[in-house]
DNA sequence: GGCTTTTGT
């Protein structure tokens, strides 16, 4: 461990924004108040509240937004039962809570009702896709994700029917969760009744409180003394996570993969009992790690026997990824060797020890080619910070950081770049549109997109006819298509389908296409994939294939041990089944008959070009690894690896999707 | 020549 020394640990700070008063608060047992001060008497001595009086004041006399920087302090689900005590969901109003995920919707729901004594689906209920928990006449409190929230907006602008909405986990700058910014701040100045309590890690807290800034200079004085005053009001509240000891390395390594072993081992070999988690950046690095470790704990038995080793990933089948909820086995140690699925989503208990690779796998879009991918790239200090804190749930750990020092101070970037900026916008435009905002580039975007990516993004809706000239939705094809809870290529297939009269296949092939992929990646077991995939190929490519994986499917009973012999994910085909009744709904609701073509895949290749065109390629040599070329810009691509028909000889001159730029 | 970080309607 020598490469290692130790700084000191790191501790978070208290948000001081210097205008709108600062309000502090520490959940440590020590000292359980908070103080608050303007900006003049913030070096005076500060009055005292409990933190319920500090948000009840906030909300009903300080300011219109409040802004609540927070580190996992657990706190937050306090706030909805202090202003549903307070009287804010009375008179038919409901409070709304957000989360950027579907499994703490869930969860915070639960643990609210519980904690309020109540059956959930009642006075406490959410929503999520698939899935509604409430009760139109009891339903006071409701938990959703943010995407839900943007949903219910196309029917209800203004959200009437909330007087409070609070945005959890806001630091994530979820696509959701920024056009829920820019759209919440649009509302308020409708809405001056609306209040907004938006809870971030307080790094981020500064940013969203000048994005809510509305108060003009000229307009400062005439804010009158007992309205709530438009600039956010900010509440610091201290977390109560243990000690993690920053560790790192005296010197930069190239190969963070080894380094990431041989920490693990060093650590196993030196201190007390306590698991490990070690963030990788994807399923090669993981399972190659999982191999030298494993080889490392049968050769050296005795530096490395005890170790259990669990490889974590999204990709996984679900019963290997609860392998790593098990319990550890008495003397032994558990090693989680994972993706940055373990940095928010999933949260493991007993981790002590946590290993920093520095890097993740990142999505970045590039607008001239319209091609999102997907590259290695260094983590933002936010990003270092959750996951050291990782090892200080349970008390307090280390976290070994596989970099130096210097770099973290000096080169990682503080923040990561907002997801909004590294995503292909077409189905950000769609919402905008749908919700009457038809100047893109006048809406207020808490980060501003490249013109680049607007641009192409109206390109692509113009060019399916989902916009006209002016910008404006189409009308039937764009209202419809902003209806369908899809990405709007996909929605344009469907219509297509619909006077094709392949609407039965399409959505079939729809739902698969919007899900990650319904193949189990076997680790080691590539040829026994192949061969799987061979049972179901199609000599017209992947869509055709997807129809004979759907029939097989239901077929077999829908079968788990059908999927399992196949190497189909079990879990994605039943999300398949659910968005494909979802899509049924959605149609039928709009008048749209479900027809099949009865196995004509022409027809069905028709369709799947209506919407995807803009992928056409031309086939420029023949060959198992033909050369294409695209349409629209003559970039050079290749079929993708998994595809059905990766290296095979094609007779089509053209071709779509499943290609990849070299 | 050989792929998929992670969410979500």
């Amino acid at each position: 461990m020598s490469q290692f020394w130790k700084p000191g640990s790191e501790r978070p700070r208290l948000v001081d924004d210097g205008e709108g008063g600062v309000f502090f608060y520490s959940a440590t047992p020590s000292s359980s108040r908070f103080g608050y001060a303007s900006m003049e008497k913030q070096r005076q001595r500060l009055p005292v509240f409990k933190y319920r009086t500090a948000i009840l004041y906030l909300v009903e006399n300080h300011a219109t937004t409040i802004i609540v920087g927070e580190t996992g302090s657990g706190k937050t689900t306090q706030i909805p039962q202090y202003l549903k005590e307070a009287g804010w969901a009375e008179g038919g109003r409901m409070i709304a809570c957000t989360q950027p995920r579907r499994l703490a919707v869930q969860s915070v729901a639960s643990r609210v009702a519980e904690e309020m004594g109540v059956k959930l689906g009642e006075e406490v209920g959410y929503t999520i896709r698939f899935e509604d928990l409430t009760n139109p006449d009891l339903t006071r409190i409701k938990f959703l994700t943010d995407g839900m929230l943007l949903r219910e907006m196309m029917d209800d602008p203004l959200l009437t029917k909330y007087s409070i909405i609070m945005v959890d986990e806001a630091h994530e700058r979820s696509v959701s969760t920024d056009l829920l910014f820019g759209l919440l701040k649009k509302i308020q100045r409708r809405r001056p009744d609306l209040r907004l309590i938006i809870s971030s890690a307080t790094i981020e807290a500064k940013t969203l409180a000048s994005f809510f800034d509305t108060s003009k200079k000229s307009h400062v004085g005439t804010d009158k003394e007992s309205e709530p005053k438009k600039v956010p009001a900010m509440l610091s509240v201290e977390g109560r996570g243990f000690d993690v000891e920053i560790h790192y390395l005296e010197e930069s390594v190239s190969d963070y993969l080894q380094t990431a072993v041989s920490t693990v081992l060093a650590i196993h070999d030196q201190e007390p009992a306590g698991d490990i988690l070690v963030f990788l950046t994807g399923q090669d690095d993981i399972d190659a790690a999982v191999q030298l470790l494993t080889e490392e704990n049968e050769n050296h038995g005795r530096h490395a026997s005890g170790l259990t080793i669990v490889p974590l990933y999204s990709g996984l089948p679900r019963a290997e990824q609860d392998l790593v909820f098990y319990p550890t086995p008495k003397g032994k140690r558990k090693i989680v060797i994972s993706t940055n699925i373990a940095e928010t989503s999933l949260t493991l208990e007993g981790v002590v020890y946590v290993v920093d690779s520095g890097f993740s796998k990142q999505r970045y879009y590039n607008p001239i080619a319209d091609i999102e991918n997907l590259i290695v790239a260094p983590i933002s200090k936010a990003s270092a910070r959750q996951r050291a804190g990782r090892a200080g749930r349970v008390r307090s750990g280390k976290c070994y950081r596989l970099y130096t020092e210097e770099y973290y101070i000096k080169e990682m970037m503080s923040e990561g770049t907002p997801e909004m900026q590294r995503s292909n916008l077409v189905s950000c435009v769609i919402q905008l549109k749908a919700l009457g905002i038809d100047n893109i580039l006048g809406f207020d975007w808490p980060v501003l997109p490249s013109p680049e990516a607007i641009i192409r993004a109206l390109e692509i809706l113009y060019s399916l006819d989902i916009i006209d000239e002016d910008a404006k939705l189409t009308s039937p094809t764009g209202f419809q298509v902003a209806e369908i809870p899809m990405d709007p290529m996909i929605s344009k297939m469907i219509l297509s389908a619909s006077s094709l009269g392949c609407t039965e296949e399409i959505i079939t092939i729809a739902a698969v296409l919007s899900i990650q992929s319904i193949w189990v990646f076997g680790r080691g077991a590539q040829k026994e994939l192949d061969e799987a995939k061979l049972r179901f190929a199609a000599a017209e490519g992947d869509h055709i294939t997807y129809l004979n994986i759907y029939k097989g499917f239901l077929h077999s009973g829908k079968s788990a041990q059908w999927c399992h012999k196949n190497f189909i994910n079990y879990q994605t085909m039943k999300k398949v089944i659910e968005i494909r009744e979802q899509l049924k709904k959605v149609l039928q609701r709009m008048g749209v008959s479900l027809k099949s073509c009865d196995g004509d895949t022409n027809i069905v290749r028709k369709a799947v070009t209506a919407g995807f065109f803009a992928y056409a390629c031309r086939l420029e040599a023949f060959g198992p690894s033909g050369l294409y070329k695209t349409v629209r810009s003559s970039e050079d691509v290749y079929i993708h690896p998994s595809s059905v028909l990766f290296r095979k000889v094609l007779m089509f001159s053209y071709i779509l999707l499943s290609l990849f730029w070299a």
